[in-house]
DNA sequence: CAAACATATACCCATATCGGCATACGTCAA
DNA sequence: TTGACGTATGCCGATATGGGTATATGTTTG
């Protein structure tokens, strides 16, 4: 048995960077395969296969429109992102209290 | 040539639930690596390799105390992820609202 | 100095991943 | 219906990944 870890959630499907430029991509209009392709400068299975990962996960929904397919971003998926991270945001910014503590510290001291 | 992309970076990083496991478990407190293997129940040498990962990204700092090292999150090298997820926020907003307004539509027309 | 302890590293194996190419599948047009 | 188009899938090769075990490195204690 070996790597249990990698499993098909928001998490791993953001962690490459050409999804992310997919879903950024998607982020303000419905894009078919083809544009994105162009737009994107991939090859044309590579799209597919990295919006499938996307798919597989949520974090886009396709409608098919003839022979194309347009894909748009489902934003709700990153949820679980955002509030993982978001327990975070009160730790930076108690260090960044810390430093303007420190830097009026020493602003007091000048004087 | 194959492989481009999974760079070290946050995104990557935290891409692993264990990861994540670890940096939740360091949130509250500084650890040792002993500590973080009991707590966790994973192999010593894993806990290391992990934190190596999570070190080389900036996610956790390291100080060391006689034969152990203590290991506590630089939750700054999360701002990046919290950055990009939240550019998407207003998405799932809009979204709710939308949903709001059908669940609104429903109250309306049973009145 | 030797032995116990805490942690990091090296190595191996199994598997997942990504890109590239070829091709299959479904749809539209002539 | 046949052929072009748009997209998905299959296969391959190269590489990265994660767990497991053994071991190296550094530190404290006796």
């Amino acid at each position: 048995m070996a790597r249990a870890a990698t499993t098909a959630d928001a998490f791993n499907a953001v962690a490459e960077p050409l999804r992310r430029d997919i879903l950024d991509a998607l982020a303000d209009s419905e894009r078919s395969v083809g544009d994105l392709v162009e737009v994107l400068g991939l090859g044309q299975p590579q799209a597919s296969k990295h919006l499938r990962v996307l798919r597989e996960v949520g974090l886009v929904e396709v409608r098919e429109v003839g022979r194309r397919r347009l894909y748009r971003t489902n934003a709700q998926a990153l949820r679980p992102i955002h509030e993982w991270v978001s327990r975070y945001e009160q730790q930076w910014n108690e260090r960044f209290d810390a430093v303007d503590a420190v830097l009026e510290e020493l602003k007091e001291r000048e004087s």
